[in-house]
DNA sequence: TATGAATGAGTCTTCATTCAT
DNA sequence: TATGAATGAAGACTCATTCAT
């Protein structure tokens, strides 16, 4: 009987194994997101999630499969509750844009989901069904959500006739771009010195998509 | 007899220093484009290059350096002629737009450079030089060159007066986001049925910039 | 039914991490003396310790680190006792310095310590670390230790006046040499036919050192 | 006929092969003493002797045949004319060693040849053809040599009755120790600061031998 | 002969994965 | 379940040696 233990017992252990799964994909996420899926090493991720190894191969049998794991899981919460948002708005549609672009940006794009846009376009060569579960979970979904607002505009006569499918990608890439630059040259801030101020440029953004660079006669 | 072989002959061992680091550099672009930096071997590189795997050291010290040599041989010729022709271009801003952005998609979105920049952007963070170089070799004179042909229209009074900083992150997302589209989900066709067609795209893109989307009342 | 295994067999990966280290650094010390420092590749020393490659690098992580842990783990041991002997010693000091030198031969010389001197000796200029640490731990204490026998001698009278930095390079060159020898051309037995019988050798060394080669008048 | 040389021509490759062996040996010599064998590059040893590699490979098969060359070429060269000195020499027996081992000192002791030793026994093992050629070149004429003068010594009753065979031992023993040391610990004077002075070692060193440690009564 | 580009077997080292405890 | 020691396939890189020129 060594070292007995005395009084209060830390409750080390104590995590339940429902949980665990989430614990190793949300460090793994991290990681992922810092470092990319081949620089990180599956040691490190059990080590932020504060387990060993083993264990982390006992939820996931393999990296690959983790890295699965992280995208779907996280890749699902990428659309909260916008359509209904949509359907209740009262405004006209060029606020419903102005205000659904900066609503991404804050509740997305600048979340750690922008490190998983960033981290399945970086990797979607190598992981197909992710391409594939992405493009379901998160283009699909997106590019109607994006076309419900513009056809509610060309129908109103607010916005003028426009070929839907095409300009939805004029409304994404920007938000997109974004999102890239500030998950990759973005990070390497004290050397790359680039003043792109989020904010600013989706007000910019707004107002060009809305108004063009022309100036009115 | 053992294996008689036939014809001509492919002679090993041929001795051709100009071109092999060339070769090697186009094998590793094609390989990185393909499969990503990490997930390409050397050996595979100096393989199709036609090379074994010690020429390729001979040329390039690391796997590292390699992907470097390949960033800069594809990227920093890009910008050759563009100045140019800016300078000399005859036609309103707006059309001096459309023209770039065309002519940016044709030269290189949808070449090979476009793969380059998708890598860039991909490994960015575990290759700060190489981002820095990208900055100063790429950003920094692309962002001039847009930057002088808005404020070549807001001077003109073609074009609203704009935060020109800003509005070149307007004009690059598109073509960025573009080129990323095709080198990540954009590749797996099969699964991914997305019709983005680049052209007709940017041509809406052309239009929305210098338009709005709004209907003119 | 392949390969009917008999009786008890040896398990594989047996759990160890205790005894590992040790284990590693005799079988590296061994063949380090058998063929030099750096003709020994990892490999082998995991297998001559039962153990797989990836094993050795668990607990050193460098070839160059194991060198170094062998060569500490063997060399700090050598002076433990002499210190007390000494301090202890009854008799004269030319006794003493018979005794010091025999037991030295026993407790080290011949033992695979004695190859390692060699082995430091050959590599001291690739591994400047190891010469350092060597001289700290083996050359200055081992000084010290003959200084004060010498010291002794000469303030009891018993021995002449006598620079004694330089005195002891006299004592230590003839054990050295031994060992030298011993490991190096005396390894190849067979072909190299030379009669170095040891204790004879320390025997006439001791005499030789005291009483010198002229006949006395 | 592209550009012709004015005038007088610079006689590149002027030197005859007669001598490229030579100069290959001559490099190799000082490399190998410099870093040890296994750490020495065939290339650098070109390099060093103003030759391309391919031609080192032109006249050693090997690098372990250079080595076997280096060794050998520079082996014989350690006996000059001492049988002759010692046959003519006038003087008592101690006379005689003092100078015998002055002279070792500076004409080899101190030279390059005492880094072939250093090489010679650090490589031994690996090479046995080395260590035999050493035992018939050095050590057994050396022997000889060391014999004649202590028998002469113990005929004229100068020097007591000795072992011979073990005698000479004691004689060689602080010449190669000398010789180790200043070739592998001694070459790292920055760090390693032991104040071997080798003229006055051997002083001290000759004088024990003839004399003993022990004070006269 | 001389060159130096090319070769590829060989080495160190990493790391996803397994498995005895 | 959880652990972390052990594994070994794989990969970057080296360098003695070859051979086309």
């Amino acid at each position: 009987m060594p070292s007995r233990p005395t009084a209060i017992e830390t409750p080390r252990r104590t995590r339940r194994k429902e949980t665990r799964p989430g614990e190793l994909i949300e460090a793994a996420l991290n990681l992922f997101i810092e470092k990319g899926f081949a620089a990180t090493k599956s040691e490190e991720v059990a080590q932020r999630a504060g387990v060993s190894k083993g264990t982390l191969f006992l939820y996931f049998a393999t990296k690959e499969d983790l890295f699965k794991a992280v995208v779907r899981e996280n890749i699902s919460s990428l659309f909260p509750s916008w359509n209904d948002e949509l359907a209740n708005f009262k405004g006209s549609c060029g606020e419903m844009l102005a205000y659904a672009m900066n609503s991404w940006w804050h509740s997305m794009g600048k979340t750690k989901a922008g490190g998983i846009v960033k981290l399945v376009m970086s990797e979607a060569q190598n992981f197909p069904d992710i391409a594939l579960f992405y493009q379901q979970e998160v283009i699909t979904p997106g590019t109607q959500l994006l076309k419900k607002i513009l056809q509610r505009g060309v129908d109103s006569g607010e916005f003028r006739s426009l070929d839907l499918e095409q300009a939805v990608f004029t409304l994404v890439a920007p938000m997109i771009y974004l999102m890239m630059w500030n998950n990759s040259m973005g990070c390497c801030v004290s050397t790359v010195n680039q003043d792109m101020k989020p904010e600013q440029f989706i007000q910019l953004q707004v107002d060009v998509l809305l108004n063009g660079l022309k100036a009115k006669q």
